[in-house]
DNA sequence: GCAGATTGGTGACGAGGCGTCAACTTTCAT
DNA sequence: ATGAAAGTTGACGCCTCGTCACCAATCTGC
């Protein structure tokens, strides 16, 4: 072939192994994350789940870390478009609101088994909170929704950085629970969340 | 000396040594969590910021994530009386949750360089998430004021649980937000958390 | 105060994880 | 077909883990 070949980034015997075991890698950490926990998990657990050798992991992911972030970005990019198509359809706060923690709780309740469940039989007490760009990114999403829409129907002089605190911390704390409770039901949870959320906003419209 | 001695436990030599290299091990944790980060520090880290030897960690805790427990079930132990205080002269929920979380704000700005500050050098992504008894202790204890304040004050069926979730959920995130602004404003960000609280309760008062 | 009992500190040990790297195998390009 | 490049392998040295036999310091009863 001339220069520039034809050949797509993955078209090759070689790129086509190396995706393979770096999703073989990624499916077994996200078995044995789901497990054993996070905190127990070792590296040689996860590669021990495939057929490569240890070295291998380290041509991947940098460590431990990396590899958790990485399944935890990729959780949060499966999660971005679904709010991106919310924030573009919503009008005012309360469909806002509503169809975001909705969105949220549903999607909590699809990863639930898929993503980190910590406290497999090991039960970890100590917990992940991650923040991958990708996390970060639908946080400050949040934020700028928030902002757009409170600058055409909410008050003026409203902190949004409190703001969007409180409707993720909200969503984080009301989730573990909301997953915790038998029925499953992500509805009532959003339902319960965006009228607390509309409510205080309409407040803060009130008085200054 | 007759049966029952006079000595309490912890007039002997022993008994002292005991108390003293048990306090000498959780304060060389705590210099070790805030530099190093918890992920980063080990047990060996620990003690050899102390005089003691490698085995004698383990007669006083099981492990690095205990250790980590017990400084934080301290930490909480330290706010519960306060929280206890204003469980006992709130009258209505506004005065309630106005306290609460002066108080929890003010306590988090106080704890902040004592406390374990996630991210030193090594700054882990992955942070630390607690359920000591004393913070459950804490959890519960809010969720029994918010019930008992509900009965008198509030909407009857609103679901308590959920509300102390969001109530815990806005503290614990906003109070991150509040830590990382300069100045530090604990009483803004109070005002601004038992505000939304406030509003969103009414709110649930007014139609079912 | 002495002797025996007890408590608790010590550090070496085996097991196993960590990240590295030289040797090797497989694919690619010509 | 052949040399170059990419990628895999597993053994290696280092480290931490939790344990345990040993020992020294303290306590107890006389």
């Amino acid at each position: 072939m001339s220069l520039a070949t034809a050949t797509s980034p993955g078209s090759g015997k070689r790129a086509l192994t190396k995706k393979a075991n770096r999703q073989a890698i990624l499916d077994a950490a996200s078995k044995v994350f789901a497990r054993d926990g996070y905190e127990v998990a070792s590296i040689r657990d996860i590669i021990r789940e495939t057929s490569l050798a240890s070295g291998t992991f380290y041509n991947y992911f940098k460590s431990k870390e990396e590899i958790f972030e990485t399944i935890a970005a990729e959780s949060a990019k499966r999660f971005q478009p679904r709010l991106k198509i919310i924030s573009s359809q919503a009008t005012d706060l309360a469909s806002y609101f509503r169809a975001a923690y909705a969105a949220y709780f549903d999607f909590l309740v699809e990863e639930n088994d898929v993503t980190i469940s910590n406290g497999g039989p090991h039960r970890a007490m100590i917990g992940v909170r991650i923040d991958t760009p990708e996390i970060k990114a639908i946080s400050d999403q949040i934020r700028s929704d928030i902002e757009n829409v409170l600058r055409i129907t909410g008050p003026k002089h409203l902190d949004a950085g409190y703001l969007t605190a409180a409707a993720i911390g909200i969503a984080r704390q009301m989730g573990d629970l909301m997953l915790s409770r038998r029925p499953l039901e992500p509805e009532v949870a959003a339902a319960f969340a965006s009228r607390l959320m509309l409510a205080g906003i309409k407040d803060f419209a009130k008085h200054v």
